[in-house]
RNA sequence: GGCGCAUUCGUCUAGUGGUCCAGGACAUAGCCCUCUCAAGGCUAAAACAGGGGUUCAAGUCCCCUAUGCGCUACCA
């Protein structure tokens, strides 16, 4: 057993998740901020699966957590999926190692027995809780001679071990973010480093594992800086050499409260869902507790990875701020060329737009699915600066792909003004059937010049002509340029929308 | 209760003793552009938690208070 990490110089980071759910903001910036660092440092990247409590364990989300950081574009060196010289990367295959290592600490005398039971362990601490007073495990179980510790384990008594922590000495570490931290041991209970199913807890099995794998930065949150002392016990137990550790502001909810779902999405996957781009979610996690300069805000994952540094790392804690992150993604979408904007939009076109509508709500010719990519083609550049996720756009673009509906609201809308909108139809379609049947002549210049045209015939302002037609054409007060729009969908059906409007006019008039 | 950590515009932050009547970004408001909505441009409003020190000089250093957060589990 090599008991000393080696002193080299080589940059290796970990990412420690516990399999209890989907990948979350707060673990991903964790795992972003390990992953700038190795690839900053061109050092190794490792992912490790911390699944030693039973209850809790969910198999299927290793691979849930490992695809949203895949997405996200963490690739790592090392891991349960990757292999790698460290192996195995799944602390419960790893029970052989920390027993070892428990053996060698009670052999001594570093570590002790503990036949006490948690029940009676909850009773003393609720006590002392109920009393206002400190509370720590009293040693009963301490001095027990070996032969007592032979009976109790002949008598199938469970048990677990105990770190036996040294009186009054000071501990001390470096931290990166939060500076130089000093806790005195007598605060620090002689914690329970293997419980009586055998399997260690956390602060142990996780010292052993960094110091096996060495790992040479340890960077999480800011929850896990009281536990620090706790592992710096370990280690030196152990005679292990502590790696240099940095804690990372912790994310907190709008009322700056523990993120958690109260606070909306919190998983990866489902802002993913959502229609975030990676890159988005990337570069914004990214500022939250860290910042280059006075100005930058975007950042590319190659431009994070050049400027990334852990000194520029704050200490408060930051609230996630929903609204910045939209702005972001609307950035890149709209940074996003045209080309590659079309592939992941055909993708939501297929899955939420033309799945979800019955193919007889479909009209002719609009259920085939062929010359959907040139279609889509010429949406991009309508949509992509006017949509801050995805979603949005499937909103938006949907009467291209499906009959417009008109609800109740869009069916009023000229409450007055009926006659004029009504008017304003036919010329319009007047005008399109005295255009040539030569269907190239339908694109949206002659379009426009000819409800321009109807606009000064009319003397009505160009805003309202094309307000008439955009709520005919869309059966929304909003929508892609309509120009444009009604180019993509087509003189035929154009004139069906017109037309169909026309006649809800016709019947309220 | 004990221990630890934090505190600059609503939010994320810049600021490492003078260059800060505190800079940027998001959000908000107004104007411009405009076929709607956006995008874009311009402008506005908006902060050093409070109190004591140290210093010629403090957002920046020290102390106290307040508030918040974390740990205090046979969770991680």
């Amino acid at each position: 057993m090599n008991e000393k990490r080696k002193s080299s110089s080589k940059v290796r980071v970990r990412f420690a998740p516990s399999p209890t759910g989907f990948l979350h903001i707060g673990s991903a910036r964790t795992a972003l901020f390990n992953w700038l660092y190795a690839r900053k440092n061109n050092g190794k990247f490792i992912i490790r699966i911390e699944d030693t409590d039973i209850a809790r364990h969910q198999e299927d989300t290793i691979s849930l957590m490992l695809n949203s950081l895949k997405w996200l574009g963490l690739n790592w060196d090392e891991g349960p999926d990757a292999g790698g010289r460290y192996s195995p990367y799944r602390q419960s295959a790893r029970v052989d190692i920390y027993k070892e290592y428990t053996k060698k600490l009670i052999r001594e005398r570093k570590a002790y027995h503990c036949f006490c039971s948690p029940e009676e362990l909850k009773d003393k601490r609720e006590k002392a809780l109920k009393d206002n007073k400190f509370y720590k495990y009293d040693r009963k179980c301490l001095n027990l001679s070996a032969g007592e510790i032979k009976k109790n384990i002949d008598l199938g008594k469970k048990y677990a071990v105990r770190l036996l922590v040294p009186d009054n000495k000071t501990i001390t570490f470096a931290d990166n973010v939060y500076g130089t931290i000093t806790v005195n041991s007598s605060n620090i209970e002689d914690f329970i480093i293997i419980r009586s199913n055998g399997l260690p807890t956390y602060n142990f099995s996780v010292a052993i594992d960094d110091a096996l794998m060495e790992i040479s930065n340890i960077i999480r949150g800011e929850d896990h800086l009281s536990n620090t002392p706790k592992q710096i016990l370990i280690y030196n137990a152990l005679n292990f050499v502590p790696p240099d550790f940095t804690h990372l502001p912790m994310i907190l909810g709008s009322d700056g409260q523990k993120l958690s779902k109260r606070h909306g999405s919190i998983s990866i996957e489902s802002y993913r869902e959502e229609g975030f781009l990676p890159q988005a979610i990337l570069n914004y996690l990214a500022l939250l507790g860290w910042a280059y300069d006075e100005k930058t805000t975007i950042f590319s994952a190659s431009e994070l990875v050049d400027k990334f540094s852990l000194d520029s790392i704050t200490k408060k804690p930051a609230k996630f701020d929903y609204s910045k992150l939209l702005w972001i993604n609307g950035h890149y979408i709209r940074d996003t060329e045209d080309k590659k904007l079309k592939e992941v939009i055909k993708k939501r076109v297929l899955q939420n737009i033309l799945s979800k509508n019955k193919l007889e709500k479909i009209p002719a010719g609009h259920e085939i699915v062929e010359g959907l990519d040139e279609k889509i083609i010429k949406i991009v550049p309508l949509v992509k600066e006017r949509i801050k996720t995805l979603s949005e756009c499937d909103k938006l673009i949907g009467p291209f792909f499906v009959k417009v509906e008109y609800d109740a609201e869009i069916k009023n809308h000229f409450k007055d003004k009926k006659a004029f909108a009504a008017e304003v139809l036919n010329k319009t379609l007047d005008s399109l059937a005295n255009t040539s049947k030569d269907k190239s002549n339908f694109n949206s210049s002659t379009i426009e010049h000819n409800l321009r045209q109807l606009s000064d015939q009319l003397n009505v302002s160009f805003r309202k002509i094309a307000e008439v037609v955009r709520i005919a054409m869309w059966g929304a007060t909003i929508s892609p340029p309509l120009f444009e729009t009604m180019e993509i969908i087509g003189k035929e059906e154009a004139i069906k929308r017109l037309e169909s409007y026309k006649n809800i006019l016709a019947a309220r008039l």
